[in-house]
DNA sequence: ATTAAATACTATCTTAAAGTAGTATTTTGC
DNA sequence: GCAAAATACTACTTTAAGATAGTATTTAAT
């Protein structure tokens, strides 16, 4: 139901570079647009970049650049890289080894929405984040 | 896509009762049960005790019972009571006053879903959590 | 070469959730 | 009355996420 700040932070930045025309981006101009504590983006930054979905640019005229295709990231790959995807694998009531042979109180009406939930973040990639119609960040 | 722990602990132990035999019970039997720490569990109790949702008895033979009919107790007002359901409304990328007229990048994949989720919350009630096949709490 | 503008690194601080400990109070059975 | 078994209350500790601060390094323009 809710994502942590990090995740969400990685997110809406990855989403925004998408969204531009722009090829390189600095920290600055990132924190100035998206209102993410500045020391805190470009650690984020830092991490993404060994995670290799952006590549960094050091120097006078750096900045950051997508070291891949948008279309080989997808959301999940993105999630499990800041802080784990496991924990979303055991679900709502923080059980795990689920199944529907031993479900929780929750699991008849919860499982399928869940299952939605995680096959999106699976499929979709930061390419389908791409859009006119977007106007947060 | 995953609550408090707190909200988790709510909801076992409210979905335990319903679906026991018991008429009371005490934070010891609970305890043992739900493995649940033994104080955090104990203040828990008393948390949803002033929010209505259970009765306590004080003294020897004292427990918990439920104070109203589960049929009236919806999934979303307990969740609202321990950890506030509001971070919910505002969603995956954290962003608030959504609409589809201003949305995010995720949103036309992920509201759908999450209404689903929110809907679900606040329509299910713990004596729809009542089944046989009920395994795990 | 020097300076300016950028990222990288390391260490520390803050905050909120989660968990723990100890004491006080209530009630019943004997 | 008193002990036993339960809940209630208050204060503290721990942990992890999030945020901050300061310094070092890299690179290009001049
Ligand atoms: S809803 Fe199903 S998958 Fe989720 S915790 Fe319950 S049993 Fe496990
Ligand atoms: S998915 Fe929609 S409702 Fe959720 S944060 Fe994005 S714009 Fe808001």
């Amino acid at each position: 139901m809710k994502l942590s700040k990090t995740s969400e932070y990685a997110l809406r930045i990855l989403g925004f570079m998408i969204n531009s025309e722009k090829q390189v981006f600095t920290a600055r101009y990132l924190v100035t647009y998206l209102h993410i504590p500045d020391k805190y983006l470009r650690r984020l930054m830092t991490d993404l970049a060994r995670n290799g979905f952006i590549k960094s640019i050091q120097g006078r005229e750096g900045g950051y650049v997508f070291a891949k295709n948008a279309t080989t990231i997808h959301l999940s790959e993105i999630i499990d890289a800041v802080e784990g995807m496991d924990k979303y694998t055991g679900c709502l009531l923080g059980l795990n080894n689920c199944s529907d042979d031993s479900p929780c109180s929750l699991h008849y009406a919860y499982a399928p929405i869940r299952n939605q939930v995680l096959n999106l973040l699976d499929t979709l990639t930061l390419a389908d984040l791409k859009s006119l119609k977007i106007k947060r960040f």
